[in-house]
DNA sequence: TATAAAGCAACAATCGATTGCATTGAGGTA
DNA sequence: TACCTCAATGCAATCGATTGTTGCTTTATA
């Protein structure tokens, strides 16, 4: 019982009790070994000195954490903060799901510094198996711990060659989909803003110019490496409606960040959308059916893709080697477009 | 050293190296007990292993847990969901400061249903203390918890007779700021958009009130009781515009994401802004200054809000009693009012 | 040369639980 | 009365580390 009467564990309640301490464990296990009435009165003293039983000891010996780790790699080539919306929302629907299953969610920020950073929390013993939040430009670091380590699963794009089990959506065909969508609408000049150095945004331009060589439109595309976060993605896109002779008539837009700084800028220029330009996002996001238009844009489903990804770490977590998935990306009409 | 040849514990890498585990922990915390040759000899080992002694068994040991339990209370009385911007850029700040001071963030949402929900995480033995973002509607289970419960911060209003630690922003302040900014800016009309069963919101709503009263207006504010959620506020307030006769000229939204709604609805029944409304949010969110036109809104510093959360915190883990932080909130100016 | 003083590493207890196996004792049967 | 059974509990090892204490070597000093 101690100094202050507190009942610090099973020990100690167990000697309240006058019984043993493995006894108390087994009674507040509800274990059939234990005569009823013996585990009514432990139960009931547990509950009257409001104990419970130390879960980090319990997860020590029965070897198991009873927490996944969630990382967002934040390479510094990308100047991604933590509460872009996109990783935002994507980490409530996990925290949902994981909750489900009766894990905690150990949420980390890692800058990747030397390329030890992520064995380090997978062997820390203090996770069951790993969700990491894209893969920044850390793919080697991924693939290689991947080898030895089953138990983890990546969102975003699913490259060829790549060791890691991942989930995401078929960018290249996102791409295509908004492209055409702006194409019916009788689009003739494209601009694409994103920066195809992430491999995501490169597949989505892929996408967008493949439906431009169908269309026999080939020549009609700008590309401006615009950054995703909203603070860097603005600046640049004003800067280059000042400087741009021909404002293109169909935009697609890397994300729907991008898209609304976008809206912005063309609403300071006096640009109307959508009757002089169509705008087209990606993501959807909360925020894209709030904006002034709302927003049309391509829909990846990140509840269904939380659920994948839990669900496929939780088989990994139990041997089962599993494949990637891959998204369909839905097409959002809405009214920028 | 085992049947994979994988070392596993520090038992396992003393016996490769030739000396006891207790030498090994040592050599491996780099103490000055242990000779600088074997010391750097067993770390080699280590590294060539890459072996990690397993943080869980060090917890129990040392009687810490290296994480921080940060929860979001999810009354059913309000329909916020975890992914609400406000509480994922408090989170994201949150996690960078708990980063930087060696703690893991053990993210829990929880939809509090019994009594019970707040200790029996605090007991728990997983977390070193607890950061609660929002009280939602449950400040006498965290007043009750608190008594017993040092180590535990909270987001939000500061009540009267409170017994937990908390930061928050000064709300009759705030809403005191933005009504006077209207009436300079030559409003006559108010509508105040937000729930005043929240007490922040109620207090917003009354520093709001006092304003008006101060230059004679009492009798020119409407309440629009409108929930938080980015998919709520905009029917109702859309329903709203169809319905009043006098459209104000001078609104008060009680956050970020329902004047973005009320932004919307306005330009959808083709009121401009902020020609014949002026609007003014409250947060100061990433994305207020992407709506169009760039949002006018009362700042909450959440940044500093989150710098004394885990300051308070960390203070209260080593035994300080705290008092309560209550922040400046400031107006920022845009192109919405 | 004898002996004290460091320096280094091993031993063993400990953190707080879980769990296989041994033990106790009550009740039943021969 | 002697013996067996089975239910209920106790005992002790274990998970993987940390750390105070003890013991053995060296090296320095008298």
């Amino acid at each position: 019982m101690d100094e202050q009467g507190r009942v610090r564990n099973i020990t100690d309640l167990a000697r309240l009790a006058g019984v043993s301490p493995g006894t108390v464990s087994r009674a507040l296990a509800d274990s059939q070994l234990i005569a009823k009435k013996t585990r009514e009165r432990i139960q009931a003293l547990a509950r009257e000195h409001d104990f419970r039983p130390n879960v980090m000891a319990r997860n020590l010996r029965i070897k198991r954490a009873g927490a996944i780790g969630v990382l967002i790699p934040l390479g510094h080539e990308t100047g991604q903060h933590i509460s872009d919306p996109f990783f935002m929302t994507l980490l409530g629907q996990l925290a949902d799901a994981l909750t489900e299953r009766g894990h905690d969610l150990l949420l980390s920020r890692v800058i990747p510094t030397d390329p030890d950073w992520l064995s380090r929390v997978a062997d820390s013993g203090r996770v069951d198996g790993l969700i990491l939040i894209g893969q920044s430009d850390q793919s080697a670091v991924i693939d290689r711990l991947a080898q030895r380590y089953l138990p983890m699963v990546a969102w975003g794009a699913n490259l060829p060659g790549q060791v890691h089990c991942s989930v995401g959506s078929d960018n290249r065909k996102g791409g295509e989909l908004a492209t055409r969508h702006l194409i019916e609408r009788g689009c003739r000049n494209f601009a694409f803003f994103g920066d195809p150095i992430a491999p995501e945004i490169a597949e989505r331009l892929e996408g967008c110019r493949a439906a431009l060589a169908v269309a026999g439109l080939s020549e009609a595309l700008t590309v401006l490496p615009a950054h995703l976060t909203a603070e860097t993605a603005h600046p640049a896109i004003s800067k280059w409606l000042d400087e741009t002779k021909a404002i293109p008539d169909g935009i697609i837009a890397a994300s729907d960040v991008i898209a609304m700084s976008a809206l912005r800028a063309l609403s300071e220029h006096g640009v109307s959308v959508p009757n002089q330009v169509h705008v087209v996002g990606y993501d959807d996001l909360a925020f894209a059916n709030q904006t002034v238009p709302p927003l049309s844009t391509i829909k990846q489903d990140l509840s269904a893709g939380a659920a994948h990804l839990v669900d496929l770490l939780f088989r990994r977590i139990s041997g089962e080697k599993t494949e990637s998935v891959v998204l369909e990306p839905t097409l959002v009409v809405r009214q920028s477009s």
